[in-house]
DNA sequence: AAACTATATCCGCTTATCAGGATATTGTCA
DNA sequence: TGACAATATCCTGATAAGCGGATATAGTTT
């Protein structure tokens, strides 16, 4: 039970769950791109990734300057629940935008 | 979005998602058995209780002096949502604890 | 209508959560 | 090693949420 709550507050924050659509979507980001996307300060974004890393919903790899996110495929509940995620979310319009930024973003961060 | 994010604010509290294992497994109960199953002040149950109506996940009826709740079955998102939350809750522990209180209450309120 | 019962709401308090600018850290490259 | 780039963490203020005793409301019974 206590597992459960700890999921549902950290999807119950919208810029998480943006981040965490934008994962799905795309597999692997560094933090420049989830900003560039997303349309807000460095801080913020970042504070919300070591959130998600701490409650285990994503994983992170280094790669000389670049940090990389993806979402953590051993967070067992964040298994179950993302079909659901993806079916009722991948649609909305604050999902597509972010996706769409994503995509006419020069990958060579800022 | 929006309501995605409303919907696990709903479900990110202890109190609240015993409430809604227990409408799951018993169908419709009355604020004094879910009093007696949570052993959790009266104030307490009733203020969670408004939070959930107010969320749209239960109804509610009344019935002279009781007022009877149960899921409520037209919210899209949480329909979609009950099976996981059966599948990975309804073993759990306290959800267990719960159901059994109930289980030797005397209906008739206190 | 007065006493009673089930439930809701109020209120004061405490703790949690979020925002984002400023600063620190860590790695790279000249 | 010094300048720089990407990211993390710190700090302070603002809001939101939760708690539960006390009180209010609404329906019932005599």
């Amino acid at each position: 039970m206590k597992s459960h709550v700890q999921l549902f507050k950290t999807l119950a924050d919208e810029t998480r769950l943006r981040i965490l659509m934008l994962l799905y979507a795309k597999g692997e980001l560094c933090v420049c791109d989830i900003i560039a996307a997303l349309l807000l300060p460095q801080s913020t974004v970042s504070r919300h990734l070591a959130y998600l890393k701490k409650s285990a919903t994503v994983s992170d790899r280094r790669e000389g300057l670049w940090i990389y996110y993806s979402i953590n495929r051993n967070h067992q509940l964040m298994e179950e629940l993302e079909p659901f995620l993806r079916k009722s979310l991948q649609g909305s319009s604050v999902a597509a935008s972010d996706q769409n930024r994503l995509l006419h973003y020069d990958h060579n961060c800022a």
